[in-house]
DNA sequence: GTCTATAGATTGATAGAC
DNA sequence: GTCTATCAATCTATAGAC
């Protein structure tokens, strides 16, 4: 996770990392000043030097989930030079996240929903992570010839993949998650293999 | 909602029923003592003498939601002598309760990932409810022959719904989840078709 | 930039009068 | 069964010394 030496990191940067974990595993809410001071081993007092609100770190966070995401998205496009190894890069992390997921669900997704219920502010910022996804995705389905339909096949796929992290929580299973895994490589090939015969 | 008179039930189920709504709508943690109170016209002191403790009220509010659950899933058998129908109506749900789900989510798996990340003791109790209509779910795919994928096949429909409703929160669009619905059940008709050629 | 001390509000929970 | 009064703990946030 936090591969950076911790010396070689602004207590500004430390404290964005150490929110963005807790945030995740205990939730925005229940996630206090002192949970993420005890975290980074500084005082709260000193807290406020660099953040005045709770709602300024967490705006701090989304923007740090934003640029963490662009990152990997990249990534993603330099690991596989075709469309659907890059779409199948996306449904492999359900597998590759598996422990933290059984556990925490996914965190855009949670982030997201919880942020709807709060009727927080930065409920729009935090679809803004989900956007970079649906876009991204869409721009793979398109790649492979599927412009019409790309956008909704996106939202399908983010569907999906959103689901099968909320029941993995509930009922976690690794074989759960493989079976679903295989199910959406299979239903990729199956898009594009319908739409290359027509 | 609430069609009951008020006066016809004990102060008990109005706190429960109160609490199952604000627990849906701005999740357990956020919700106060004083909300509910608020909510049920009743001091905060008058709590204790029907709830000793949070965790009793969310207790009793998982068993109201079992409850709940199990006479729809009745209704739902008495609505349709077959099974692709019964499945239909758990898929509809999606489409009757979209006002509500494009902003607070699902209440069962909002809650679930909630009480997950809180590590919460209740986190088995809460899961029950999506055991109920999961063995609801598997058990209608066993009348349509579907024995030995029944549980799969319910798993990712759960999957599915809960994905949606997780993007309906994102991006409120009732046109999306009309379209994710008609894909759900021309699904449905494909399971059916496909095994009955076998 | 970091700390201690503290304010002011709210939390879950209790005691006791009516 | 319902109320008021109150507790101790915790919350976000501030002020000011070093």
């Amino acid at each position: 996770m936090n591969t950076k030496a911790r010396n070689t990191q602004t207590t500004k940067e430390r404290i964005i990392e150490a929110a963005d974990d807790l945030f995740y595993q205990k939730g925005y809410e229940f996630t206090s000043f002192a949970d993420i001071a005890d975290e980074v081993k500084i005082s709260r007092g000193n807290f406020y030097h660099h953040f005045k609100t709770k709602d300024d770190i967490l705006g701090a966070v989304i923007s740090h989930r934003m640029n963490k995401t662009k990152k990997m998205l990249k990534e993603w496009e330099d690991e596989s030079k075709d469309a659907e190894g890059r779409i199948r890069c996306f449904i492999h992390i359900l597998i590759a996240n598996y422990a933290k997921i059984k556990l925490y669900g996914c965190p855009v997704g949670t982030l997201t929903t919880e942020l709807a219920k709060l009727d927080h502010a930065s409920q729009e910022d935090a679809n803004q992570i989900f956007t970079l996804f649906r876009k991204w995705l869409s721009n793979q389905f398109k790649e492979l010839g599927l412009k019409k339909e790309a956008d909704s096949l996106a939202m399908h796929l983010l569907a999906l993949s959103q689901g099968v992290a909320t029941m993995a929580t509930a009922f976690p299973s690794e074989a759960y998650v493989k079976q679903e895994v295989n199910h959406m490589n299979e239903w990729l090939r199956q898009q594009i293999t319908n739409h290359s015969n027509n």
